[in-house]
DNA sequence: CTACAACTTAAAGTTGACTTTAAGGCAAGG
DNA sequence: CCTTGCCTTAAAGTCAACTTTAAGTTGTAG
């Protein structure tokens, strides 16, 4: 048992050491053993920050890694674990890039055909699409979650 | 000269008074004219918003809103500025689509390779492809960009 | 006169995933 | 004994884009 200190820890997996305390105070790892007050670790707190490290390059939340750790029944195997989130996470980037594919194309069409002059001009042109695009999603009345892939592109480009 | 109040220009466009509030702070907006101390807007200041809506729509940061507004000399037209920022988000939706088409395909992988019984036999292989591929890239020691991929990806998915 | 709706401000809170800071503990080396 | 270096903790700060809250003002209606 190879007892390494936390920067050992953090060198290793690279990540910061204020990182692996912050997942140790949030429950993602359980207490590390002290010695006179300092954290010691072994190789399954490697391990362990590995999964971690890797679910969130793949864009898994610490709470969807908490799921990964603690949201089955002890029985249920990390393979099935792991389908079951990967699934929910690939159905979340389908609509991340239809929603950015979208996005691309209104992009283009800005660059190719705005004319106007001023901001204003654009402005006036926006507003009377807003209005107009309103009055439409008023007039069909079917909409299901219509402006919801917008909103949720504004938050994920932060 | 329409004279909206705040809460009627919310509605028009679409935000929530505090936002319009807050894009004044900011300087986003110039400082409405008051009566007996209550903002009152004209048309223009609708047109301003709808600019900031879209915008925000197509994944701008209020940032790259003010360089919209006040980044040009005041001759550049609209439609330039348009292209300038159109031309510099596309370039990052670019990346962003081949990181998560880079991010799916591992999902993907997972989803159909894995066999790990416990999650520390998961993390014992994740800690050694780590490791081999940190080898890796010291061996090449090109890389140029490497990694950052990932790293902006998991920020930008929060 | 009182109630009420709609507005005002400054300041604090929200979210997620951390980092930074302040204040201090402990062991080894000189 | 003192310095150095690494560690500890709790609490506060960071980022963006707002929202919420608390306390107060204004105009109108009954």
């Amino acid at each position: 048992m190879p007892e390494l200190t936390i920067s050992e820890v953090a060198r290793q997996v690279g990540l910061q050491a204020s990182a692996i305390r912050y997942y140790e105070r949030i429950g993602l790892l359980p207490p590390a053993p002290r010695i006179s007050g300092q954290r010691r670790y072994d190789t399954t707190a490697l391990y362990r920050l590995a999964i971690i490290q890797r679910a969130r390059q793949l864009g898994f939340t610490l709470t969807e890694v908490r799921h990964l750790f603690f949201g089955f029944r002890d029985i249920t195997r990390a393979s099935e674990r792991w389908r079951t989130l990967s699934q929910r996470k690939l159905a979340e980037l389908d609509d991340l890039m239809d929603g950015i594919k979208a996005v691309r194309g209104v992009l283009r069409k800005l660059m190719t055909k705005c004319q106007c002059d001023t901001l204003d001009q654009c402005g006036r042109g926006i507003f009377q699409n807003m209005n107009r695009d309103a009055v439409a999603r008023r007039a069909r009345r079917k909409s299901s979650t219509s402006g919801k892939i917008s909103d949720e592109f504004a938050n994920l480009m932060q």
